[in-house]
DNA sequence: ACAATTATAGACTAATTAGTTTAGAAATGT
DNA sequence: ACATTTCTAAACTAATTAGTCTATAATTGT
């Protein structure tokens, strides 16, 4: 038996803010219309307003659920083949999608942190949390492999997390500015050097 | 006397390409809509139709016309000071901004790449000529310090300049996702670790 | 002086935008 | 069965967009 009266949703709201995130990483926020928006997500005006009530604030959903699920994934990956491990894996992704699609569409945070910068004050304060928190767990990640003596490094897990996300950040921008393969190479040599 | 008949125009193509360039560097491309351009500029509707004939057309004038600005600037700081001085005074400068101002708006070049990528072919296609012609300035600005022994380096010039400026760019793209000044100090310490 | 040429201002167009409203469909508890 | 509640679809609104058109103003060479 069902809790509420009235007329049952006929979506799922984890499934179509998916949907959402989706688009919205591959699109951006402005360049995303509401229409494309429902035609992605497969819902109606009417249907969307009445959950989400509002564009911004169907963003700001999509923002968070990517932190969650990208500190998910990473936090499994990282218990599976460790800390170092993983950030080389970040590492690899970057050139599997470069190799395989022919273009990167790099981390929804920083792709937002700069569209949303000066000009969407209530989502500029959300992503720079969800970023320092995603910098965070890189932080803490390091911190164990240098613990265990698996990552040698004369820098602080802080430095060096925070550099090192700074490098392969500014690799999609690079990238995303019609970088060469030669000076891709250079930065993914300088990325392993990192924590290598 | 005038060399052309008609009615002489009221204003100055570089003057009011140099005011569309500040506009475009400061707001973006899609967020430059034309009223705003052309209040910036001072001209009529009429008169940008006639003389740039669409925004698009306008603003690859404007990319072309930083490069050259850049560069002009950029080769004559390396004449005075040298090159390694001149990748440090490029530092001091984003420092400089941050701390005046409280914000980063970054280089035109990089953020149009981002904005453009995906969506605007012709520009894409321009603003990588665009940055490779600066990304060749600066290796071979390194290169001269190189060959004169002021500067040492593992790397070769290209790698060097290229990874410097990825660095720098990242830098912009940190600050505007929202780094702290604690993570803004490692990554300028890291910049100035590359060239000293 | 005047015909030819070019520039200007501003009204206009057609498309797109985020968001609202409304009429009705589908479920509920009683 | 039926009143209540909630959801859906689609028409509608008001603002903004890039770009066009037109009437007129200002200059030229002859």
């Amino acid at each position: 038996m069902r809790k509420t009266k009235g007329r049952p949703k006929l979506f799922d709201e984890q499934e179509v803010l998916n949907l959402a995130m989706d688009y919205f990483w591959k699109h951006g926020y402005e360049n995303s219309s509401l229409d494309d928006l429902l035609k992605a997500m497969g819902i109606s005006k009417g249907s969307f307003y009445h959950m989400f009530g509002s564009k911004e604030a169907l963003f700001s959903k999509c923002l968070q659920l990517y932190r969650k699920k990208q500190i998910d994934y990473l936090h499994s990956l990282k218990q599976e083949i460790g800390a170092k491990a993983t950030m080389l894996k970040l590492v690899e992704m970057t050139l599997d999608e470069l190799k395989t699609t022919g273009r990167l569409t790099g981390c929804l945070l920083m792709n937002s942190g700069k569209e949303c910068y000066g000009r969407y004050e209530e989502l500029s304060k959300q992503i720079k949390e969800e970023y320092l928190t995603m910098q965070s767990f890189f932080a803490n990640a390091l911190q164990e492999d240098i613990d265990k003596g698996v990552l040698k490094t004369s820098l602080s897990a802080q430095e060096l997390s925070t550099r090192f996300m700074n490098t392969l950040n500014g690799l999609v921008l690079s990238v995303q500015a019609g970088a060469t393969d030669e000076m891709v190479e250079s930065i993914v040599k300088q990325l392993k050097e990192m924590v290598e």
